[in-house]
DNA sequence: CTAATAGTGTCTATTAGACAGTATGTT
DNA sequence: AACATACTGTCTAATAGACACTATTAG
């Protein structure tokens, strides 16, 4: 086994990359962003709502089902360009936030071979896109509520399909994990992408308290309910007016634009404070 | 390209898993631990230290080069299990606290073939090993610190070597990932071993203000004055003692057990409260 | 005018930071 | 007694939570 070369070079002259059986690697990518909730009365602001982009498979396996949108790592690619690939591929735009989440690993989690998927996490604000998606993929409004027990529901809905599941996060006593999920129920979502969702929302629960991550799911201009709306959304729980001006507003700029049309006191726009 | 099946079973039968070029994996683990370094007044409290397990190799590629103790990820074998084999075989202990950590994939980051690694990071109290170490392996400590333009400066010792290595943080507007590291210098540490570091560094130095991680690294019975010296070490700077007792508190409980053959007032010792 | 929201002032409660004091072991 | 550290009391500063008040628009 310990073959002695004299050099580096020639040992790698003589490597046998086949001294371990090589495997495929993938990356899904979780494409987050906002979504208006329209209200019939006319005085109402509009619901905000986190949502993501799936893609309904028109291959096997899953074929019919809905994925995350996705694909191989090519040999000669960096693993980050990956996703970034299939994100110009998929929106056509080249500058996405996007980090990477977790690295999903299981024997069986792809029924075709050994597969590991590297998962990603993008943020963007939909307007950009112009409706300019492809046509196999669609946006689904995200609500998702944890029940006792460690056990989070989360319902996608685009308004044709409702897709549910349930997941129980399992709380090792020593390789304690955060991303070690137990998928409960799932009817249409492939793959072990239900975990992979869950993971991303725990991510970006976490992350929006101490970076300024949001900010790339709003547009240029925003009020700040808007803002604090997201970030309900998000955390899962109303916020106060005042506490929460009071942490935003060195994060952002006032413009001297305001909002029209509204029924209301209308609301000054603001546009994030890059430092 | 789009075969037509009509079953999964039937296009599992005929799927090639040769269609896109396989690669290999293995796995990075930072096994990270509390050393003491001894004073020479009796009076005075050991210094406490993180310190980090690496392992010198024995073959090229970095052949007599430091490195992260790892390997390759077996094809049949879970992903997440590979780092606990190795572990495992490391330090012949079973229940050792992991958590995955980031996954590097840059085309050329190995000189032997396209390898993709997945690091974790493993947190242990040195004392249970009982010096019970593979030969070719020992324990750095670490000492690190943040110089301005964002480049940390990074200092591993084992009284034998010293390695060190600066590392630039890069902070892009867009894609703005936490792990997006390029090694200024470095002298003896293998592959990108040095930005696998710094993530675990960086990962520890968030986790531990809002989970009871470091707890894997104290022994059973603690004082909470070693308790606060790794508190210190692991955020690089100083903490006020009352305040410190304020916050960890709840976590620990008292024990009827003191400190002896100190120069001083003897500590009660504490241990991690389980909720 | 009214409904609905925007935006602010201020009081209180909680938490964090700072410092000084008392307590107690070994040599 | 002297040293070094353990541990606590308390004052102050900063931050978060709560509520109420005023402001402003479309219809």
């Amino acid at each position: 086994m310990n073959d002695i070369y004299s050099s580096e070079d020639e040992f790698l002259k003589n490597y046998d990359p086949n001294k371990y059986e090589r495997l495929s690697m993938t990356t899904d990518i979780l494409i987050f962003s906002v979504s208006s909730k329209h209200t019939y009365n006319y005085r109402k602001n509009e619901k905000k709502n986190m949502s993501i982009l799936l893609v309904k498979r028109d291959n096997y396996p899953f074929k019919d089902k809905w994925c995350l949108p996705g694909g191989f790592v090519n040999i000669d690619e960096n693993l980050d360009d990956a996703p970034k690939r299939i994100l110009k591929k998929e929106t056509n735009i080249d500058d996405i936030y996007l980090e990477q989440l977790y690295t999903f690993g299981d024997i069986n989690r792809d029924p075709r071979m050994r597969i590991v998927s590297t998962s990603y996490m993008a943020l963007i604000d939909k307007n950009r896109l112009h409706n300019n998606l492809s046509p196999n993929s669609s946006w689904f409004d995200i609500t998702f509520y944890e029940e006792k027990n460690n056990i989070v529901s989360i319902i996608l809905d685009n308004k044709n399909d409702v897709i549910k599941f349930k997941i129980k996060k399992l709380l090792r006593e020593k390789t304690t994990d955060r991303y070690s999920f137990k998928i409960l129920e799932n009817d249409n979502l492939a793959f072990d992408h239900p975990s992979v969702i869950l993971a991303g929302l725990e991510r970006l629960k976490n992350k929006i308290e101490y970076t300024d991550i949001v900010f790339n799911m709003m547009p240029d201009l925003f009020t700040l309910k808007e803002l604090q709306q997201v970030y309900e959304v998000i955390l899962g729980k109303k916020l106060l007016d005042p506490a929460f001006r009071r942490i935003i507003v060195d994060k952002v700029e006032k413009t001297n634009q305001m909002e029209t049309g509204k029924g209301h006191r209308p609301s000054y726009l603001f546009r994030y404070k890059h430092k």
